[in-house]
DNA sequence: CAAGGAATACTAAAAAAATAGTATATCTAC
DNA sequence: GTAGATATACTATTTTTTTAGTATTCCTTG
């Protein structure tokens, strides 16, 4: 089971996400705090091509890092996490919570279930 | 805004959340490895007090600690940041995210919509 | 080809988290 | 009231996380 993010680590991924692939510069200028120094940022990217969340490919003398988990994998296993051990394995639980908590509104709520019920059909008739 | 718990603490919030109070020993024995030494546990209950997550009272010698933060609290910020952080802040995305990969069928997702839909009603009248 | 710039590697150290031992206080039972 | 059990406080150590400085390599440009 995939272990989960540091803060530091988390807010990294969330960049190599976005960005699909990026050098350490790349990275620190899409930061919430773009002063944070290089090499600060580029320890925390060989920690996570360590724990095997990154991998890079070289280009010259810099190294072009890419996720090697995907976003929705990561959150699968997260959420799957929450859902765990916050809900009692209910993933209805969740959706509950979340219904009742959220700001969304109920008629958002059934237009969005029309949604997914779209697209999960889609994704039936493909298979 | 309130801070993440930690993986130690997590688990011990889960059993005051779940005991409501409870002692020292009342966790150990609520824990995932209940040969878990006492100062071990006793120490991150005391850090959850020190960062607000938990209060106790003092019956004789012994200390009675309860959650000063309502599990539906902390999971409201909780959740709020997976939004905030991994769906751009829209809560739909979550949503849709979470349909489409948990377990759940679109049977089940309609029937809880329902449900989800009765319980903000009668909230509504309530209030 | 030498100087300067830009990149990563190496190293390190402070801070936080996790784990746990020892000391001390207090209740209970005789 | 003393022995034993039980509880927390205090202290400490190890590991992980976070942060960042220095060294080194390599490309580029004049």
């Amino acid at each position: 089971m995939v272990q989960r993010l540091t803060k530091a680590e988390e807010e990294i991924m969330l960049v190599l996400w976005r960005l699909k692939e990026a050098i350490v510069r790349d990275v620190i200028n899409n930061l919430a705090d773009p002063e944070t120094p290089y090499t600060t940022v580029s320890t925390v990217i060989r920690i996570l091509e360590k724990k095997g969340f990154v991998g890079h490919r070289a280009v010259g003398t810099t190294h072009i890092y890419y996720p090697l988990l995907s976003k929705r994998e990561y959150l699968k296993n997260y959420l799957g996490g929450i859902v765990k051990n916050y809900f009692d394995g209910s993933s209805s639980g969740l959706l509950t919570f979340f219904a009742r908590e959220s700001d969304i509104s109920l008629d958002q709520l059934k237009d969005l279930i029309g949604d997914v019920e779209n697209e999960l059909k889609d994704e039936n008739n493909n298979v």
